[in-house]
DNA sequence: CCCCTCACCTGATCGC
DNA sequence: TGCGATCAGGTGAGGG
């Protein structure tokens, strides 16, 4: 589900809703959620915590507690933060963590909800927190993103460009709805070998990656079923997906008919009309 | 080392 | 209506 819009979305939520408030409890309601630590160990590490800040790495979430540890997050393709959510939401099924804040604002429940239950937690020291920030590849909104850094990380790689674009130790944070929506921005065949792209393609994709994520982090991410915001609310980048999830539509910039065909498990979806 | 397949889960949808 | 097949936004283990 979620992938870099949707990440900073909930992050900036969890922010506004947590940040400068103390765990007081916490119930953990599937022990998968936090292995490999045991339920125990988990509540222990959070309890009495404060939360500093939150924020976003890749499609991670962490929060950074007042004794230096980071209570991090993958949403995976379902998970869910809810901040106060209605009543009706309150007993919903699929509910994996729940815990209560207080701050001088006053309390609130945050409820972490995950169907497929793909969604994990951790406790990260710095130097784990470290080991995993390394592992990440570049951020695509960063500075350090620049058209000859993404060639670099292209060059190395004859497996298709969209394969390329997830892989989440060369550029992190894309998933296949950007990363085929990009493809269609810079008018590229996302099964193209990734090393066969020229500088002016290059340029291109770099420019497309960017757009695109920054536009659907304004919009506040694509809600096609289960990504809603911490509040609930949904993302409104789906009415500006020009191919994914859009086979035999018409291509908006050619009047081709948008395909589907699946690399390496997954779907692709481009324009054959214009995009090379 | 590179890259693909599969497993991990539940639920929605579609064709018969 | 029911039933099986297929698909879904991610990731990481395993193997060719």
């Amino acid at each position: 589900m979620p992938e870099l819009p949707e990440a900073e979305t909930i992050a900036r939520g969890l922010h506004t809703a947590i940040a400068g408030r103390r765990i007081r409890r916490l119930r953990i309601h599937r022990q998968e959620a936090v292995e490999p630590m045991s339920p125990a160990a988990f509540r222990r590490a959070l309890t009495g915590r404060r939360v500093e800040s939150v924020a976003r790495r890749a499609k991670w979430i962490a929060a950074n507690l007042d004794d230096g540890t980071r209570w991090v997050t993958q949403l995976r393709m379902t998970g869910r933060f809810t901040w106060n959510p209605p009543s009706a939401l309150r007993d919903a099924p699929h509910l994996s963590v729940s815990l209560l804040l207080d701050g001088s604002q006053g309390g609130g429940v945050l409820r972490f909800y995950d169907v497929r239950r793909f969604g994990r937690m951790w406790i990260l020291d710095p130097v784990a927190w470290s080991a995993l920030d390394a592992r990440l590849g570049v951020e695509p909104l960063s500075e350090e993103f620049t058209r000859r850094s993404l060639a670099g990380l292209l060059d190395g790689s004859r497996a298709p460009l969209r394969n390329v674009l997830l892989d989440q130790e060369r550029v992190a944070g894309l998933g296949n709805i950007y990363a085929n929506e990009a493809c269609y921005l810079a008018r590229l065949d996302p099964r193209r070998p990734a090393n066969s792209l020229d500088e002016s393609d290059v340029s291109r994709l770099h420019r497309a990656i960017r757009t695109v994520l920054r536009s659907a982090v304004e919009r506040r991410g694509t809600s096609l079923s289960d990504y809603r915001d911490v509040l609930g609310g949904e993302g409104r980048f789906q009415a500006d997906l020009k191919v994914y999830g859009r086979s035999g539509a018409v291509c908006p910039r050619c009047g081709g008919q948008v395909a589907r065909t699946v690399l390496a498990g997954r779907s692709v979806f481009f324009c054959p009309g214009c995009q090379r």
